[in-house]
DNA sequence: TATTTTCGTGTAATCGATTACATGAATATT
DNA sequence: AATATTCATGTAATCGATTACACGAAAATA
């Protein structure tokens, strides 16, 4: 078993003390050149490793950052995080995940929790709230530590964020439909205390409205972001008076779950009726009824709120900087909306 | 900015020290009840929190474990990450994720730089070695830390490991088509320095000779896990003297990218041609020809990495335990392989 | 009453590194 | 030669918590 090497142990062996050590390791210009090559050959001899939690506790920074997301396996999140790695890892930052399960108890739990480890900032991914209670965020904030949202988001003060135009994301694809010939498009929305939902949902009413079509509350259907919610939603769907003939899905698995529904009811996709869905799921492009999907390029947007995140730390404290980076949606149009190709 | 409140805090407000105030807050059984409640409750008071870093440096346990795996983005090693934390959460420790992109040398840095932060433990699924070089392993086991690899396993004296069985799964789905009537099965092989690839083409060519049928080398087409490396491999079987009629393919990738080559050049599946995948991703069942594959049990193999972790975590440390946990792969069958249901 | 235990708390070292300040030696300045 | 400056290093406090040991007071025992 090899026992740890500290400052201490080289500054004995070379009669100097800790305190000439540490400045040789840290390039401090007070040290003789010759002191500085001594020390740094011996500690390399043996072995020495620096302890960082000891320097974690003497300057107050861990160079961990926690990252909380709703769950890790799903494609979206799991690529955000990677795109945060990849950005932070060249930096010396190590990423701690934590997930809420869309219970804002354990969101609140997570945040304290990585206060208490220290970490120097904090990315995240906000759940629905059930309970209105922003004390935890307030407490990251109080601490001084950088708090950044990615994807979903809330409006608080002294938070930054990135997120992707969901509204615009909403209205691409129902446009899309629209050029495709649909004249009646239903919508599958979610939880609409989410920004994110909720600006899909907006999107596509506003294509709507602009393109002389009516808004029909009743062709809104929430669902859950699955397949069963997507078949059920379409059992719901052509039980109406007047049949749509597609559907905009703020969610690939419902979309991919109306899809089914429809095939077994024999609707030729995309002749009778179009889908579309949102966040491109890999799924998407490997059906052989490819789906279209709305791509919110999570690696960028990992990456780009890991940038967000390296300009606030050390920044002077006193000034808050809120700063809102909102990426542009993709539409990828594939089979199951292409009338005019296919 | 509310600062950092200390047992140094709690013990003046008290005139009392600190090292009451420690006691007291650690139910240290020495202490006079009323003190205790007296420093419980002015605690409270004053939202002390204990600052972890101290805790740590003092104790030399982070309650941090590393997880190092090729690349986060896969639903395969989120989903193993996904078990491991919410294994771990209730233990009171949190999990800190390294990338390798299958290159050795990152995974020796991820090493070093987890045991530089001083982790508790380092759970992992190694990477192909190009250079031999156990190094930072040992550095790993000598520092005592527990090493649980899952997954991609290595033989190195000391270390647990949370597999499956892939010899078994090879030999399962080679079996299955096999039973379908197939009678001249390639098979896709993945990076033979690995265990797992290697154990699925053993469990592959055991299946053949169990049942008669003749090995022959040429039918095995080593790929990279992608959509088009299935498709060449496709190309190049059928340019084969007797055209196979299966594919065994150690990733599902690689057995979509065969499944659309065989549909572009009209072999109807299953009739003409199975297929049969390995690590049952997501699409293999949204797929409207879905594809039969192995499932790995991610999740479980994850809580179960975890457990082992927890088990090694706190033992005396002269005792090494190794223990090598084999999970039962589970074929799911599904139409691209299902002659007799379709 | 004298002596031993027990109890509760204080003192101070420790974990390993950093850094403001002090100090003595070497060098530069007049 | 006397003084000022620079240079390299040492001293000791600090980050916040834990804990072996010491110690005085109270309680138990003889």
């Amino acid at each position: 078993m090899s026992e740890k090497i500290t400052i201490y142990d080289i500054a004995k062996k070379l009669n100097i003390t800790a305190a000439t050590v540490s400045r040789a390791l840290n390039n401090n210009p007070k040290i003789k050149e010759s002191t500085r090559e001594l020390v740094i050959k011996t500690a390399a001899s043996m072995n020495y490793k620096q302890n960082k939690l000891a320097l974690a506790l003497k300057s107050g920074r861990s160079n961990n950052i926690g990252v909380i997301v709703p769950r890790i396996d799903s494609n979206f999140f799991a690529s955000v995080i990677r795109g945060i790695e990849e950005e932070l890892h060249p930096h010396g930052y190590q990423v701690i995940i934590c997930q809420t399960h869309e219970d804002s108890k354990r969101e609140n739990e997570n945040l304290y929790t990585l206060i208490d480890a220290q970490v120097d900032g904090i990315l995240m991914s906000v759940t629905a709230v059930t309970t209105e209670n922003d004390g935890a965020f307030h407490n990251v904030l109080e601490k001084n530590v950088p708090l950044i949202f990615f994807d979903r988001s809330k409006h608080i003060d002294g938070v930054s964020s990135v997120t992707i135009n969901d509204f615009k994301g909403g209205y691409m694809a129902t446009k899309h439909l629209i050029n495709e010939g649909c004249r009646c498009i239903a919508h599958l929305s979610g939880d609409q205390s989410l920004e994110i939902f909720k600006n899909r949902f907006l999107g596509y009413k506003q294509a709507l409205l602009d393109n002389g079509m009516i808004f029909k509350e009743e062709l809104v259907i929430p669902v859950k972001s699955s397949v069963d919610a997507g078949k059920e939603a379409v059992d719901t769907l052509l039980q109406l008076q007047t049949r749509p003939d597609a559907i905009f899905s703020s969610s690939d698995f419902a979309a991919l779950g109306a899809i089914q529904e429809l095939k077994e009811r024999n609707i030729s996709i995309p002749k009778e009726f179009c889908v579309a869905g949102f966040s491109n799921e890999p799924f998407t492009k490997f059906m052989e009824l490819s789906i279209t999907s709305v791509d919110q390029s999570p690696l960028e947007m990992g990456k780009m709120s890991a940038r967000v995140f390296l300009e606030q730390v050390d920044k002077t404290e006193t000034i808050k900087i809120e700063k809102k980076v909102v990426l542009a949606p993709e539409l990828h149009i594939r089979k199951s909306s292409s009338r005019t190709t296919s």
